[in-house]
DNA sequence: GTGTATGCAAAGCCTTTGCAGCATG
DNA sequence: CATGCTGCAAAGGCTTTGCATACAC
């Protein structure tokens, strides 16, 4: 790839992931641009989610136990995941880097990143509690 | 389930996963296990280590996009992930609770985890930087 | 003996990829 | 008008699952 296109696809995807707050899947965001471009392939999202992740525009969430999700704010914050229904959202109200640089190396490593990672009960699902039977077990990492 | 066995698959597959210090995926487990039960099939595998990380026993450790590793230590713990080779390794110069139970709620959400996610270029990886040519980008949260 | 666990194989997900035609710069 | 991008469909990798059989209790 020596030079981009501004095609349609990679824009209205930009567009549609930019304006919603949650974090969707590539198959939701998918959904939602077809209806802009009903002719859209999913393997042109994967593609395009995947470009504007290298390049720093979004970034690509991947602690969802099976799919990745996508966020349109590039900038670095933490996000809770849901352990029931497994929905990511911001958290504002915590601390974005408790610990940022302050390891450089650690156990051989070169350690180029540290993230706080939570896991929670999100306000649906709390509400909702009493009629879920079966809890799930908390992420890892 | 209303009940567990104490099958020998079961105890071979967990007896190995202990010995490791590395943190296996499904199919390396596999691999090892094979070696005391030949016939075992990795479905059994799939299917225990689901068991033995709803009971508590063992850790899943979980990067979407990637294998799941698992880890026979199911204390709390700092890993750090390879960026290049994709290896998880335990962190033992970071404390391991930096935010531990200062959060209980936020954002609407219940707090149920807090843990520290790593990224980092492994000794092995670092010795080899210069024959490799494309940094893959750190991984998420 | 009863019912859980296994081995085998097939299917299920999510994601990536090959290819021929399209459209952007 | 060159070539990066798309849609389509097929394949890939990891994991789960259905079924008949085996084995733990």
């Amino acid at each position: 790839m020596t030079f981009q296109r501004n095609t349609r696809q990679r824009r209205v995807i930009l567009e549609e992931l930019r304006k919603l707050t949650s974090h969707p899947t590539a198959v939701e965001l998918h959904d939602i641009v077809q209806r802009s471009l009903p002719r859209i392939s999913l393997g042109t999202v994967y593609r395009n989610l995947e470009l504007l992740t290298q390049m720093g525009v979004i970034q690509k969430l991947e602690v969802s136990g099976s799919e990745a999700r996508f966020d349109g704010n590039p900038a670095q914050h933490c996000h809770v995941r849901c352990v029931r229904c497994g929905r990511v959202d911001d958290l504002h109200e915590v601390p974005d880097h408790p610990v940022k640089g302050e390891f450089r190396e650690a156990d051989g490593y070169e350690i180029l990143d540290c993230r706080l990672a939570f896991t929670g009960v999100c306000p649906r699902c709390r509400r909702r509690r009493n009629e879920h039977a079966e809890p799930e077990n908390p992420g890892c990492f």
